[in-house]
DNA sequence: TTTCTGACAACAA
DNA sequence: ATTGTTGCCAGAA
């Protein structure tokens, strides 16, 4: 059985986020069984961003803050992204992400 | 091959 | 509570 790298898993996560929700690095890596691998997360999505269909946007830190949002083409691009699916965006951070947060696990 | 770096987060002081 | 260091994995020089 070939596992999959936890580079890939990060990919396979990421695009299953539904839409209109959000998660975090953190609960990304917790998922792939070491949260402290929060930082590949970010790194991977770095790589792939706009070379797969990964709605990066929907991945924030656990501030729900757009760490990302300076990798994005835009300068705000990132938080209309957010905006479009109905998350309220304010000061560059999510507002009660709590309730668009989304689970990797569930 | 060794070393550094990176969309973060936890831990130590 | 705040600041600095460590951990994680993979890729680039």
């Amino acid at each position: 059985m070939k596992e999959k790298s936890f580079y890939d898993k990060v990919i396979d996560v990421v695009k299953a986020i539904p839409y209109g929700k959000i998660t975090t690095y953190g609960a990304i890596a917790a998922y792939l069984g070491n949260k402290r691998s929060s930082r590949m997360v970010g790194w991977v999505l770095n790589r792939q961003k706009n070379n797969s269909n990964i709605p990066a946007h929907r991945v924030v830190n656990r501030n729900g803050l757009l760490t990302g949002k300076f990798h994005f083409q835009g300068s705000n691009l990132m938080q209309e992204l957010l905006e479009n699916e109905g998350i309220e965006v304010k000061n560059n951070q999510i507002v009660k992400m709590e309730r668009y947060f989304w689970n990797p696990e569930l």
